[in-house]
DNA sequence: CTCTCCCT
């Protein structure tokens, strides 16, 4: 396959249906850098290329190769000035006359406290000098004149939508203002969700530290792992997802008296679902309010989503952001990322740099890079080098918060970030922003219902967001490695993610509240096929029954935060004697996907440590190896993972994943305790395998031909990924994950028996089920086999009797 | 013969 088409071969597979899921990636092998609106060099039709319309045509237009000194040529300047938009509701006196609705006098305990020698409400104790500090930044932002307006609208109305630019202080300030009213309402609290982990930990210190509470008593955040919240919190920042998770055992989310949604407009599928829960509790709950926070324009659409509710409209207050665009398309996105940076520390003034790069990979890989090549080079306003600090999701948290830090004297402090850093965090010192304008993000192929990851070209709206970043502290620059034509071909919004996803566990939940998905007010509707392959799924799950109605079972499943098929795999564990390995494996599996590390110029070594956990029969029991080994070594573990080529990070958040899943087990009234006596080796990798089975047999391939298996579900030819260490040659294989990239590959695979997949769902594994000759033929052949095993046993009793 | 944004 040539390289222009790699990147899209997953969109060509030539699969039949499925619903995909998690476990259905393409990966680009060679990872094109192409910059964003460069041409491709080979044809690229592929009609679900996204990528067509971004291409520039014309032949000979010559791509320029990034170069230092050719600065003046390469960029175009063009100031784009902030226009403040006008907030619908005027905060002018005079009009608020003439609509005869001035707002109601708060109390002034209640305030946010403006006057001097006043006392903290919940501390009871004067404020420090540091709050007065806050305070003066406070009344800067262009939320606090509309406080009034905020608490008078949401004092009159159970739904309502704010929308506000980048450093409005929507995120900070809002639910602030909404606590000091609401927060201790009927002893409920107010939560404010965000779609990310970094953004909530950090917004929920920093109000903290504006109210002069301690973080965790009045104010609190709550991410998973993470519970800093008491009592005495009256405001709790927290994921969505997190929210979304509380549903399941608080459908009516009575501990809170408001739940403000931030964020709206990013549309992550827990978003998109608590907005539909929270509407119906809404109507459900008489005290209690919704407050939906966007940041772009798109409100009209919330509005009318949310019943015609009242726009409060926030203008943005930014220093001006100078966006600079590339005259040409360049080759090699993260090559002209270096240069730009390079370009940037050696020429332009005092101030740090924000870059957005596509993965952890990636980062690291350019982290180092600059490390080297600019680490103490001297530049403009920064005599002693660069401080280059990465920052993802996945990084540990002391780590994270050294990216908010100043950096060493003299030094420009780099960060490099995922989209982790578009929204609701500030970097103070920010002053220029490089954008190559891509992200990472699921794709959805509607072909063949196929998700896989890929990197692509960003929306408008998250380029304007991640310009935004340049102006927090003070004026700006952007420099958007790609053309301004480019810019204009972007689309508008990011397509939301419900429509690009697979529903199994949402619509598990939405039936275990006694929702029906089909008719779910959802903003967008996803397809109803999605959701009818989703119930289907369930249904052979043994989550739900002919009917539709969830089973005991089902609920059993709902409460654990995996996708159905592991949740299964988790509740057959118990009764197979093996809870304990079967934790650790789905903690591995959900939690550290991608614990191995293999640096190119160390594949060897990496590929040998690795071997030493390998079973030959099973990935999964790899995994379990190394799991049950890091925890042997935890004392040492930071040398431990290093000597075996293992990811630490990976390794804590599944100790951290078991611990919450053995507890959930633990609450279901499962033992969590497995047992040893009367297993040897094989015995004890036959019950782990079978719980695999009971959970996984949906994504079981048979072999059809040397060293090539067919998936069962949507009859795609694959071979084992290089990276498994299965050498058994199985007939019948359970597996994780299907990549498709240079091939089609299925990684982490399991050797397990057809009888096993036939009574983890006997209703599934019918011949006339499957397409596929080869595959129906071997089911006809487990079944045959059954039906004569069954008979030759009547024959025993018979004989018997 | 190879490699994953975010979230529960």
């Amino acid at each position: 396959m040539s390289n222009g088409n790699d990147r899209w071969s997953a969109l060509k597979g030539d699969s039949q249906g499925s619903d995909g899921g998690r476990r259905y990636g393409g990966y680009s092998k060679q990872y094109n850098r192409k910059g964003y609106g460069s041409r491709q060099s080979s044809g690229s039709e592929s009609r679900y290329n996204s990528w067509d319309r971004y291409q520039v045509k014309t032949e000979d237009g010559e791509v320029l190769r990034g170069s230092q000194g050719s600065s003046d040529r390469r960029y175009s300047n063009r100031v784009i000035e902030t226009k403040p938009r006008w907030s619908r509701f005027s905060d002018n006196q005079k009009d608020r006359a003439a609509r005869g609705d001035e707002p109601q006098v708060l109390r002034k305990d209640l305030d946010v406290g403006d006057g001097k020698g006043e006392l903290n409400p919940f501390t009871g104790r004067s404020f420090s000098r540091n709050y007065y500090r806050l305070l003066e930044l406070r009344k800067k932002l262009p939320i606090y004149n509309h406080r009034d307006e905020v608490l008078k609208i949401v004092g009159e109305n159970k739904f309502v939508v704010l929308v506000g630019d980048t450093g409005s202080g929507k995120t900070t300030q809002v639910p602030q203002i909404l606590s000091m009213k609401y927060g201790k309402e009927n002893n409920k609290l107010i939560a404010c969700t965000q779609p990310r982990r970094i953004a909530a930990v950090t917004v929920a210190q920093r109000v903290a530290e504006e109210m002069d509470v301690r973080l965790g008593d009045e104010v609190g955040y709550s991410i998973r792992y993470e519970d800093e919240t008491s009592s005495r919190t009256i405001l709790k920042y927290c994921t969505d997802g997190l929210l979304l998770r509380e549903s399941v055992t608080d459908p009516l989310f009575s501990k809170y008296s408001m739940i403000i949604i931030d964020e709206a407009h990013e549309r992550t599928i827990s978003t998109d679902i608590l907005m539909g829960m929270l509407k119906q509790v809404v109507f459900e709950r008489e005290d209690f309010r919704l407050v939906v926070m966007s940041a772009t324009l798109d409100a009209e659409k919330l509005q009318k989503y949310f019943n015609n509710a009242p726009l409060i409209s926030i203008p943005g207050r930014m220093y001006p952001v100078e966006i600079k665009y590339l005259e040409e398309p360049v080759e090699d996105y993260l090559q002209a990322t270096i240069e730009a940076i390079s370009q940037i520390h050696k020429e332009e003034p005092a101030g740090d740099i924000l870059v957005f790069l596509n993965g952890e990979d990636e980062i690291s890989t350019a982290v180092k890079d600059l490390e080297e090549s600019l680490g103490s080079v001297p530049g403009e306003g920064h005599p002693s080098g660069v401080h280059v600090l990465p920052l993802f999701s996945s990084l540990p948290s002391n780590a994270i918060q050294k990216v908010f830090e100043d950096p060493p004297k003299n030094k420009r402090k780099i960060v490099i970030a995922t989209n982790v850093a578009e929204t609701s965090i500030t970097i103070d010192g920010i002053v220029y922003v490089v954008d190559p304008g891509f992200s990472k993000q699921k794709v959805y192929n509607p072909r063949n219902r196929v998700e896989s990851l890929q990197v692509a070209p960003v929306s408008a709206a998250s380029a304007v967001q991640r310009s935004g970043r340049a102006g927090r502290t003070r004026a700006g620059v952007t420099y958007r490695l790609y053309t301004e034509d480019a810019f204009e071909g972007l689309t508008a919004m990011t397509y939301p993610e419900i429509l690009r996803s697979n529903l199994n566990s949402v619509v598990l939940q939405l039936r275990t509240l006694s929702m029906n998905p089909v008719e779910f007010d959802f903003l967008d509707p996803p397809p109803p096929e999605t959701v009818m392959r989703a119930l289907e799924c369930l249904l052979y799950l043994g989550a739900l029954d002919q009917t539709g109605q969830v089973t005991k079972f089902g609920k059993a499943m709902s409460v654990f935060p995996l996708d159905p098929e592991l949740s299964r795999t988790l509740l057959a564990a118990p009764e197979l004697g093996v809870a304990q390995e079967v934790l650790a494996i789905v903690a591995m599996v959900s939690a550290a996907p991608n614990c191995f590390v293999r640096p190119l110029n160390k594949a060897r070594e990496a590929d040998q440590a690795k071997r030493r956990f390998e079973a030959e029969e099973s990935d999964h029991l790899t995994l379990l190896n190394v799991y049950t080994e890091y925890m042997i070594h935890n004392n040492s573990s930071q040398q431990w993972c290093w000597e075996n080529f293992l990811n630490e990070r990976a390794l804590q958040s599944a100790a951290k994943a078991k611990e919450q899943l053995e507890r959930l087990l633990e609450q279901q009234g499962y033992s969590t305790k497995s047992k040893r006596i009367g297993f040897d080796y094989y015995g004890q990798s036959i019950a782990i395998r079978k719980a695999i089975a009971q959970g996984n047999f949906m994504f079981s391939a048979v072999e059809c031909k040397r060293a090539t298996y067919l998936t069962t579900k949507d009859n795609v030819e694959v071979k084992l990924h290089p990276s498994s260490g299965v050498r058994t040659r199985p007939t019948w294989l359970i597996y994780n994950e299907l990549v498709i990239t240079t091939k089609a590959f299925i990684r982490t695979v399991t050797q397990v028996e057809g009888g096993w997949l036939l009574e983890s769902s006997p209703n599934y594994f019918t011949p006339d089920h499957f397409t596929n000759d080869i595959v129906s033929y071997e089911i006809a052949k487990l079944t045959g086999e059954r039906k004569k095993s069954r008979s030759a046993m009547n024959t025993n009793l018979r004989q018997a009797y």
